[in-house]
DNA sequence: TAATAAACGAGACGGTACGTCTCGTCTTACA
DNA sequence: TGTAAGACGAGACGTACCGTCTCGTTTATTA
């Protein structure tokens, strides 16, 4: 049976994103954390294996968990930048951005944390992402034949791009643009 | 002028580049990499503002410069095979890999290395793809009125994705995939 | 009345005493002396105000309470031999030696302990002591203006000293010495 | 070659010093005599093996290390006097209650503080004491066959029980009567 | 013969301190 | 002067216990 504080878990979950969201995901620390939630340092290590692994508990109380199915209104360009503009709107977010980064350099070292990852942030999502393009081809939009997982990542991966090397604005008119591209093509039509 | 120990520089970014492939970037020490170089810390800190610095050079030792201009042989989807395989090949090593992610973590909080980054890896590289492109643009193969920083984000974008999420494999056929879908479109053509 | 549960403090006491022979007074803890009697911290904290209060309970079980009155043959130098070698078999004793030597530590700086530890080790026993000399003063044996405390002190005083620094062997031959030189001087008769 | 900061050992020692006379040796941290000395803990660990080990050197500050010879005005009881009074006189003073409490707790478990405290504290002291006995048994003042050993706990022993047990004043007319027993004796001369 | 209330085992909690590790600065001795 | 070596003040690491505070679960009267 378990006698876990709720209360104490939120607050520690919240002191994490806001304190990565303030000073960054290196100089974040246990310690840190546990005096901004008020909490014992034993609390946060009796139920997390990792500072990762409270951020990745703390990016799910923002970016959400199996936030039901993605909209799907028939025209397929416009629910993409509907989504789209969202995923623009989420990296935007000081904490988001600091958590994802941290996250993604830990992952590399921390088998244990790259498969929470994929399995409480990355595959929830993709799958959702996967239906709702497998629904685009099954209404004769797009190709049938397409590999849906590569065609996630040429919506997905400009946005990511530009989110990692801030090489660029990272925006709506960006995200416009890329699905355009994305749908239509870079060739030039004859 | 300086009276930099030249071999002691190459001991330094060389140890740097081995130690962050076998133990990461977070548990990568200016301590440690000293030891290895069997260098004091002070001759690290007397040249570098901070281990992210130390690290972007490694990187270059090995990424190289300004590698010239990319490939036009005037078939631009081979041309794109023959880049994007290599950048394909530059993700798959683990110090490349290691040391991206940890940069990519860093670069949020610190705008000297932001700065440092955009100006020595990401800018050169990114303006011989541009190049590249407005070749072809030229040439009348791909459509004059793209965006091309937008093109070139749809191209790298999806290994980029791939490469960060470790969601799906990252090879040569992905890439061929993906410039293919980049080129043509996902559109259902009539 | 009390519904205490006998059984949890006799195994309080033992594990207390055994574990402080063991790793000593410093090192015993609270938590330690719970897990090694096989009972929650609250019944320790329920019945006793601190670790030394425990230890003091658990010298009591084995030093004993007061054990009546003290051998009175008549002839006073074989009493002491009989008291003292008894004294000094007990400082042998590891868990007495340990747990003397921590509670002599902690007396100094805890009011509440050093009073239980006057009113239920050092008092009783002193007494005793002081009533065999009153008997042999009376018996006209002894100088009949001495200070009994401070005679008291001259005989034990001697045998806490070695057994505090370990300078020397304690053991009967100097506890002998000890009674020998008190009662007839250490100066020369001419 | 050493290049160790003696300001820094000066505060070390002296913040012992003092903050074990406020809060006791059990009491008493690492953590803090390094912040009362304005030091890092680690320049504490680097150089002391344990908290007994900086009280040990700590006391040596007051208590001094070889005083030079015991005062011998050719008046045993005299000289005893001016030497016992000087140890009652130590042993009121705050500091060297506490560290020597705390020493005496520490020694029973750590074969390398009893070591050192025999070595640089008890050993020289008492050879001194020694010393000054066996000037007497060359005059003939004391027996010449008496174990000195013995004779020294004789009279130091009586002091060390009072400030131990606290079960009677210690002060100089207590020192004087313990040394007049010892030299004549308790026994009734007929 | 229940019910009921304490004492109990277990262990989570907010804390303090442990002894270790690394940070970035500073000092020393050598080349 | 630049360097290898390494002491220093600072502070985070992850662990061990502190003393307090619930939790259900015995027990052992009391109704």
């Amino acid at each position: 049976m378990t006698r876990r504080n709720e209360a104490a878990r939120q607050a520690i979950l919240t002191a994490a994103y806001d304190l990565v969201g303030e000073i960054g995901y290196s100089k974040l620390s246990v310690e840190g954390i546990a005096t901004r939630a008020g909490v014992g340092k034993q609390t946060i290590y009796r139920w997390w294996p990792s500072k990762g692994a409270v951020l990745l508990d703390a990016l799910l109380l923002t970016v959400g968990g199996p936030a039901g199915d993605l909209p799907d209104t028939g025209d397929l360009e416009a629910d993409l930048r509907t989504i789209l503009f969202a995923t623009v709107d989420e990296f935007a977010d000081p904490g988001v951005d600091a958590v994802m980064r941290g996250l993604i350099a830990e992952i590399a070292h921390d088998p244990g944390l790259a498969a929470l990852y994929a399995e409480r942030v990355d595959g929830p999502v993709r799958e959702l992402k996967r239906r709702r393009l497998r629904a685009a081809q099954e209404a004769g939009q797009i190709d049938p034949d397409l590999d849906l997982d590569a065609a996630v990542d040429l919506l997905w991966g400009p946005l990511l791009s530009r989110w990692l090397q801030r090489a660029g604005p990272l925006d709506h008119d960006f995200a416009a643009r890329t699905i355009s591209m994305a749908l239509s093509g870079m060739s030039r039509k004859m």
